[in-house]
DNA sequence: GAAAATGCTGTTATTCTAACACTAACTTCC
DNA sequence: GGAAGTTAGTGTTAGAATAACAGCATTTTC
């Protein structure tokens, strides 16, 4: 310490990497910056952290500000601090990702952003971001793999009434591989993890599937007791990828 | 942003939990503190971050000033950032830990503390530690504990030639669990991660064991697909464990 | 050469995982 | 109202992985 006030001359900010699932596809709400740096680019939502602000108090605040949702899963993953990384001095930001329920709110742009949407995270990783916001995105994105597999998060995603086809398109989506119907259902019926709610589908144009309800105090059990979603894909893939990497060599 | 200077006033530091094993027992090394906070405490090495460095330099810088060590295991773990957790202003840390050799260094206590020494990581956490490195320490700890199931990274904690047993050993202390004997063995001979050295201890008091190394190159290709080390302790503790967790409730 | 200490090794029962195909229920269209 | 279209739902089996388990081998020390 030695009282060097030249150390006191940076901010540090957060960006929030928020998730949704909707139409069988995993979304990342960006906004489109309306000032500079980088104007007209999409970014991840983030702001500075006020002087008196603890991280996650403010990466709270982000969400809220922009979706009206307080309770909300939320993990900080990574801190990202290249010196150049901000064009207007030392920023470093806290990256956090967060899972929300599309449904459960509606869009209302902030001020300081032109625009603010849901885009599919695969097309966002492969488009200009602003700032570092690739990398954190992509970083993010491999958090939320890695957590899948290992807690229940998945339900954070989902309305509070699915359909087992549902989850699995999600689990799909999220472990980017495709899943045998008859194991999937067996492995998560298993865990006790969902409750029957006896209702079906409605308007849909073929058979209505049943539709679940997760349980949470059993959620909260495996939270603390370990858990282990140790879907493969199925062999006929894995051959496939095996192959390829040979070929590769 | 809008150029508000205000939020130019913090300062960022990086803190490093620094694990090495010996003599079948995990060990962090800390520096006990010589000066104003937590004058005569045990602390976390850490500095504040220089303006034009970046972070993970930065901890690699203060890992080399106290070690002497460059080329080690080191990870990014979490950032800490609590409105009070530094008395003299508002200072966030980047946590990482690093695995290192013990045998590879001695001790040259640094300029701004008056010892360095390894200390049990079992008794580190219990005791008080200088601001708020108990939490720092125990968020590392576990994150270490989580990292040995997916990565074989214990091998960065031993020294180039070792034995089973203490691979075993190693493996029992940082998942705090008893595992048996013949599977260790089968499972990890198994993986061809060992290279078997043809060369046996010498001056122990008992029949000499095997020396082994680790293969580099089988670990890489370990780390880049993924790895599974899911050792279950023996069916008895874990008998034992439930029937506690029965009893408590 | 006996005692003490740790090294080393293989088989079996059980559990978990992966592969796989057909019938059921509902809607729409003719 | 029946045929076609669409998704829901369901069980068995072979193979792989895991967990449990005990006794002889090699070295030092006394």
């Amino acid at each position: 310490m030695n009282g060097e006030n030249n150390f006191f001359k940076s901010a540090f900010s957060v960006d929030n990497v928020i998730f949704g699932f909707d139409d069988g596809d995993l979304k990342v709400l960006l906004i489109k910056r309306g000032a500079a740096p980088f104007q007209g680019l999409w970014a991840l939502p983030g702001d500075l952290v006020y002087p008196n602000e603890d991280l996650d108090t403010a990466a709270y605040r982000v969400l809220e500000e922009l979706t009206g949702l307080k309770k909300v899963y939320l993990e900080q993953v990574h801190t990202f601090g290249a010196v150049d990384r901000h064009p207007l001095g030392r920023v470093i930001t806290i990256a956090y990702f967060s899972l929300v329920k599309i449904s459960d709110f509606t869009l209302t742009p902030s001020s300081f952003a032109q625009n603010v949407e849901w885009h599919n995270v695969d097309k966002a990783m492969k488009s200009e971001l602003a700032f570092d916001h690739n990398t954190i995105l992509e970083t993010c994105f491999n958090a939320l793999t890695h957590r899948v597999r290992i807690r229940p998060v998945g339900f954070e995603l989902l309305p509070p009434k699915f359909t087992l086809t549902e989850l699995q398109h999600l689990y799909e989506a999220l472990l980017r591989a495709e899943l045998d119907k008859r194991n999937f259902r067996k492995k998560i019926l298993s865990m006790s993890l969902l409750i029957d709610l006896d209702e079906l589908q409605e308007g849909v144009p073929h058979r209505p599937a049943k539709l679940y309800q997760f349980n949470k105090d059993r959620y909260h059990q495996l939270e603390a007791h370990g858990f282990s979603f140790e879907v493969k894909e199925s062999k006929k893939k894995e051959k496939k990828k095996r192959l390829a990497e040979l070929i590769a060599q």
